[in-house]
DNA sequence: CATGCAGCCATTTTT
DNA sequence: TGGCTGCATG
């Protein structure tokens, strides 16, 4: 087996090649990271060390499949290599899911706890604030739900800028929060790295043995981990100390969500013995780009000094354009694109719009609409956050976990079975007298009995309608394979309740109907695979917490298809275009105006920096001189960004007459290329 | 229980 | 401006 190093450059190689003691690779964007990673780890299994023994950590599940994949071609691996002689490579919270599925128990949860996401998390919430009352309106649940989190995973600097007077609300609240989650036997994405440092902390046996099994360890991203992630790292790799983490202070973009560069600015304070190398060589962008990138981001005072450079030649120079409203903005970036489609062949996938907030997005896809180009847009709502996936989540849960009452509440009328809110309510207040889970409360006959006997009845129906399925799933033939029987016991239960019909009669559009139930069969269907266990309930426990820490169901006709990608700042991160327009960038857009009292512009910069670095042909800026806001047209104006970029290789206009020309003279060039197109026909 | 309307709010979102 | 929530009505 040979590892190719040749194809690295010398600081590539020199990261690979340094297998013991701790790295910071300070990777540039676009400078190869994944390639180092990849082949590091390759490397080291060449070198004889046991692949079990290696841990690579990153954010996505869509990088860890990415890595997973390129380290099997670069050893040749056969896919069936079992999972126990492949280095684990996954996110940081289904690492640590493996590790509480199986010393869980030491902290009181049962072995099949279920993973709350952020909508469940929000409805716990809800319910509990619902219980307090006082005269002051009370922030969102969706601020508590902020500082819960900031506090948990330690950003200090989020809950430091919470108002004082709700540190008291905000404590009961953690506290009960916790004893209803727990009630649950339900983790948070939070517990998860939580939960896990706690086992870490108390239980040294523990520790030892996740410090024998990933001797090895890897972090990707590192910019983005935040304190609590920093504390997990730390305590595993403290004694072996081989901890290579990779990442760019200046793509950090997460700081809101608990992410502290701290980590990477101060890596040597905690691993004083550590290679730091840096990787510059950017094999991505032209010149022109990367120098206007690191003009900009030089403007930054908190960072370790990089200064990218390529052999992709100069490049055409960086557009800045100003258009006069955001309609204007995006007719002419959809002409451009129209054009460049037209005459020069060029794909619609090699271009991307890049905006700083989703609301962005509308003028874009209009224009693109008429322009009769394809497009798609990245983001937005998730598979997971649509209510027919939500729902057939929750029906599995209790099926694994009746006193999960959320998901019950969730899927108890559901498709209506006649009981109804005054119903579950009273059913609600009985449990919470009775200290017991809405579930155990209906299946109390004294309970029932305090209902009307018809009303009584459906609730009676519900829980053998319950208990019958989980019966059902226990009772499978251990003689033929579990996937089979998941999927089919699954989609049973949903015919046969009515749950299919109930989504296309509740919905107007029939068409959108038929797709909810496509949604929920395509789901089913991916319970055929392989599972850890042969306990149906495991396998199913198994299945939904992979589904819980999923953002986005797999090949979900995503990547393919040519289309021109409109994508926000954030979640361009990563990606690669060969031309990209940034749109909006202006005062109180980019940098957001929120960020001035947040004072986190030096992270909206970052945000540009991330934006433009995209870039690997072409880049164009663009902001307005005024700007539809709620309806009223506003002036605006050119973001103090741009003034930080170099005069050398920009390219200012103005929109309309410069554009005019290039279009007149664009469509005497069309004109020429339907005629050559005919001819050779 | 479904529908409709008034009122409210409006960054970013890896898991 | 528009999308969502919550409450009132048929």
């Amino acid at each position: 087996m040979k590892v190719p190093l040749d194809r690295l450059n010398e600081p590539q190689r020199e990261a690979v090649q340094t297998l013991q003691g701790p790295i910071l690779i300070l990777a540039g964007a676009g400078t190869g990271k994944t390639r180092v990673i990849t082949v590091r780890i390759a490397y080291m299994i060449a070198h004889g060390i046991e692949p079990a023994r290696i841990l690579g950590v990153t954010f996505t599940n869509k990088a860890a499949r990415e890595m997973l994949e390129r380290v099997q071609g670069l050893l040749q691996w056969p896919r069936s290599v079992p999972r126990r002689k492949r280095p684990l490579l996954c996110t940081f919270h289904s690492w640590c899911v493996r590790i509480l599925r199986e010393y869980g128990e030491r902290l009181g949860y049962r072995r099949d706890f279920v993973i709350y996401d952020e909508s469940d998390q929000l409805g716990v919430i809800r319910r509990l604030l619902s219980q307090y009352y006082t005269q002051e309106t009370l922030p969102k649940p969706e601020v508590f739900l902020g500082w819960l989190s900031a506090i948990r995973n330690g950003a200090d600097w989020i809950v430091d800028r919470m108002e004082k007077r709700w540190r008291s609300l905000l404590e009961d609240l953690q506290k009960k929060y916790t004893e209803a989650l727990r009630a649950c036997n339900a983790m948070d994405f939070d517990d998860l790295l939580c939960n896990t440092l706690k086992l870490f902390q108390n239980h040294p046996d523990v520790l030892d043995q996740c410090r024998q099994r990933w001797q090895h360890v890897m972090v990707d991203e590192y910019q983005d981990t935040n304190p609590l992630q920093f504390q997990l790292v730390r305590l595993l790799c403290e004694e072996h100390r081989n901890l290579c983490v990779v990442g760019d202070d200046d793509q950090s973009i997460y700081g809101w969500r608990g992410a502290a560069v701290r980590n990477i600015l101060d890596f040597e304070k905690y691993f004083p013995e550590a290679k730091v190398i840096k990787l510059e060589q950017n094999y991505r962008s032209v010149n022109s780009i990367l120098r206007a990138s690191n003009a900009l981001i030089r403007n930054n005072p908190n960072r370790r000094e990089k200064q990218l450079w390529s052999a992709r030649g100069e490049g055409q120079p960086v557009r800045v354009i100003e258009y006069k409203d955001e309609e204007a903005e995006a007719k002419a970036i959809a002409a451009k694109i129209h054009a460049a489609h037209t005459l020069d062949r060029k794909r619609l996938s090699s271009f991307a719009i890049l905006y700083r907030t989703n609301s962005q997005s509308r003028p874009l896809e209009a224009a693109l609409r008429r322009a009769g180009l394809r497009y798609r847009v990245v983001g937005g709502q998730s598979f997971f956050d649509r209510r027919e996936v939500r729902d057939f989540m929750a029906f599995l849960r209790v099926a694994l976990n009746p006193d999960d009452d959320i998901s019950l509440l969730r899927i108890v009328n559901v498709p209506p079975r006649g009981l109804s809110s005054k119903t579950i309510q009273k059913l609600m207040a009985e449990a919470t007298a009775r200290g017991c889970s809405v579930f155990q409360a209906m299946k109390s006959e004294e309970v029932r009995g305090e209902f009307l006997r018809r009303i009584a009845s459906r609730i009676e129906a519900f829980v053998a309608m319950l208990e019958h399925w989980q019966a059902a799933l226990e009772q499978r033939d251990p003689e033929k394979s579990i996937g089979m029987h998941l999927e089919e016991w699954a989609e049973r239960w949903m015919q046969e309740i009515g749950y299919f019909e109930e989504l296309v009669r509740a919905e107007k559009d029939p068409e959108t109907g038929e797709n909810r139930v496509l949604n929920v069969k395509e789901l089913i269907q991916s319970m055929d695979r392989e599972y850890g266990s042969e306990d149906p309930r495991e396998a199913l426990a198994e299945y939904v917490a992979d589904l819980s820490l999923e953002s986005e169901i797999a090949d979900e006709e995503d990547w393919e298809g040519e289309a021109v990608t409109l994508i926000t700042l954030h979640s361009a991160k990563g990606l690669e275009f060969p031309h990209v327009f940034i749109v909006g960038v202006e005062e109180g857009i980019l940098p957001h105006a929120r960020s001035k009292e947040e004072e986190t512009l030096e992270e909206e910069r970052r945000l540009l920096y991330v934006g433009m670095t995209r870039a690997m042909q072409t880049l164009e800026l663009s902001y307005c001189r005024g700007r539809r806001k709620h309806g009223r047209i506003v002036p605006a104006h050119p973001s103090r960004f741009l003034q930080e970029l170099p005069e050398e290789g920009i390219h200012h206009e103005k929109g309309g007459q410069g554009s005019q020309t290039v279009s007149s003279d664009r469509s005497r060039q069309w004109f020429e290329a339907i005629r050559g197109a005919i001819r050779t026909k």
